[in-house]
DNA sequence: TATTGTTATACTCTATAACTATA
DNA sequence: TATAGTTATAGAGTATAACAATA
């Protein structure tokens, strides 16, 4: 039920992005550099961000090239060891990271709103909590038969 | 959040149907003929098929093809048109099924007792309501600002 | 002519491997 | 030599277009 819900939900972003000119890997790298825009743990590598939301790093390149071309990010080597590249989201990317966000929160809510209060706050409760469990966890969750093995 | 999940959860399961023999297609195909045939609408065409599972029909051939091999399905002609194949599920079919839904509901019960019983319930109800959502009203949740239009 | 299943083709995404520049 | 970033290449998955059989 979570894949093809995650991939009705999926589709039904995408046009409010590219409305926004964004890709779903521009929105995310916009999210995740916000996020810890905020945290004391600055993203200080293309590597790390790309693990952060699961992609690989060759992946996040063109995206980075793009919002940076955009100045919605800065993209600077790091003085201490210049190889790596210090992130950073501009005033201007923060808020195109704002109006998209609060444009599928929109979506979002329209559709929970179908759902009956309580079951509502249950969902949204136990999606974090499942979210948060590492996929290595759900991954070992049945592996454990062993009767599967990845070559 | 959901997406992640879905490829996290989708991740887990591939070891445990590979266990089986089983890709993701053949068995969300074992999965939906096994539905319906308790049910009095018979899956009658391959198109039927393939739209109710949320695949293109050239995607399934492959797939009924390895299932027909392997005497998990019967795939006949329709007598009254005998442009359609009726596709019925064999003992051997249903008996697999069942054995991988098994496998994979013992993962997921794993996973749902990280979670509070009270979320939890709710949770698989509020997933089971946003499931029957039709993907067509979920994405015209929030495409309506018109402001982004499918080419 | 229209439709079902099929095959062949092209396209998109993603991952792997080779390259550069720094260390 | 090892690592961060980049580029180039190959692979998997998917959709689109052409085809054969039947209506």
């Amino acid at each position: 039920m979570v894949t093809p819900l995650g991939r009705a939900l999926l589709a039904a972003e995408l046009p409010v992005l590219r409305a926004h000119g964004l890709s779903m890997w521009g929105y995310v790298v916009l999210v995740a550099l916000d996020d810890v825009g905020l945290a004391d743990r600055p993203v200080r590598t293309q590597a790390a961000l790309a693990q952060s939301i699961g992609a690989d790093k060759t992946r996040i390149i063109g995206v980075l090239d793009d919002l940076q071309r955009r100045g919605l990010l800065q993209r600077r080597p790091d003085p201490a060891d210049r190889r790596v590249h210090l992130l950073t989201l501009t005033g201007a990317g923060r808020r195109l990271r704002q109006s998209a966000s609060a444009d599928i929160r929109r979506g979002e809510e329209r559709l929970l709103a179908r759902l009956p209060p309580g079951d509502r706050d249950g969902f949204l409760r136990a999606l974090r909590i499942l979210s948060a469990v590492p996929a290595a966890e759900i991954a070992a969750a049945d592996g454990e038969g062993d009767s599967a093995r990845p070559p």
